[in-house]
DNA sequence: ATAAAAATATGATATTTATCAGTTTATACC
DNA sequence: GGTATAAACTGATAAATATCATATTTTTAT
């Protein structure tokens, strides 16, 4: 199931489609593909890359480990997304770990064919720093969302945002399933806080549950609680 | 007091330094030079933004309104920085208020010397993008610290990052005084919360105050609130 | 299929933080 | 220099959230 990256679709949601034809064949003759079980990581923190990940199915999740020993799962990264670049761009070791949240498929590409590109190709290196720039602005809507929001907000904002990136499946579940502990760890809350506003949700009827699978029952009131009513 | 880029030494902080004797040249030529007040917005958030602000002197705060109409700070930007790249890289209106928070002294860069530059010199744009890298994980540590530590950490941990960056005055404050209300929204806190931790750690011999000055009196006691005992 | 382990759930309580109301102090303006 | 205005401060209280203890359910491994 070796492919070529110059026939991949994936690329065409990241920046490796303002590569010359050239340099996408260095990049796919150099690159390796892997397949990471849910739970396993890609990379963690303090690791030096060699390379970037090109994910071509599957979630991964990028977090930090706080003094205090909880994750802070700073962002949710699913086909097409890059993950490492800051790192290599930097040349430094990463300050996230990158987990399986489900079975995944990478493409490992060595820094060398990045950074070579980085250094010729303006047009790449625009179309990198757009995605990072993107990266940014959602980094800051995040800190003013956890300063600023109740935790029930958030939990609540959490939920839309699953389902408006990685969709629900055909009994309304949404589509991407996460621990509680997980979902805590996205909305900075406690694990039993997170369960406990879950409980009250479906309670209220906002969303409905079937194991640790939840599903969202009403949009409307979910919005209107993000937004603060 | 008008001066020539080629001869400004501010530049050596920042990515124009990778510009070209010609290209800086061009931005010395269609720049301006201005004069911002304590308290006067470069640019407020919304705003489209038709070139960037390189900082000669002074300092700004980088803020975004939240829903409950409470600002939080995201970034305190000095001396060599370059505001507004963001929003004139990926063409979208800024997401980010930028208000001085002392008298502050910019050169306003039209945008076209920028984007004429990114397409076509490398090293200028990776050097802008090294520059974002270094931003994007500075904002990924402010949110792991906005949702694990306690406020009274996240004070200290102000103060420190306030000395560390800006200085102190002859008389050991901070030299940079903010109101107690951005240092609350720094922190991302109801005032009243902020100046009762203010008072408490003056109380305990951490801090002295003077007014609004603030001068940091045991560091190691701060340093160690910041890490959790 | 069953035991063991892990995840989810709930209650009781403690702690942290926000909010509201009011006072004092500093700052700006005529 | 004195008054108006805003900022800093303090207390009382309410609300939000974390923590600890424990029960229940689900998952995993044998």
């Amino acid at each position: 199931m070796e492919s070529r990256c110059e026939n991949c679709i994936i690329r065409q949601f990241n920046s490796l489609r303002a590569m010359s034809k050239e340099e996408l064949k260095t990049v796919s003759d150099s690159k390796t593909t892997k397949i990471i079980k849910k739970g396993q990581p890609l990379f963690e923190e303090g690791d030096k890359l060699n390379g970037v990940y090109c994910v071509r199915n599957g979630v991964s999740k990028l977090s930090k480990l706080s003094a205090n020993g909880k994750d802070q799962i700073v962002k949710l990264a699913t086909k097409g997304e890059v993950l490492g670049q800051r790192s290599v761009i930097a040349e430094e070791s990463t300050n996230l770990s990158a987990i399986a949240v489900s079975d995944m498929e990478v493409c490992f590409i060595p820094k060398e064919s990045i950074t070579h590109t980085l250094q010729r190709n303006p047009n790449f290196t625009l179309e990198v720093l757009r995605h990072m720039a993107h990266d940014l602005k959602e980094a800051d809507d995040v800190i003013v969302n956890i300063s600023q929001k109740t935790v029930k907000q958030r939990v609540a904002e959490a939920f839309l945002y699953l389902r408006n990136n990685f969709g629900e499946d055909k009994d309304g579940f949404l589509a991407l399933t996460l621990s509680r502990e997980d979902i805590s760890n996205v909305v900075g809350t406690a694990t039993e806080s997170a369960i406990r506003i879950i409980s009250e949700f479906k309670k209220k009827g906002l969303i409905h549950t079937s194991g640790k699978k939840i599903g969202i029952k009403d949009e409307r009131k979910l919005i209107e609680m993000v937004e603060g009513f």
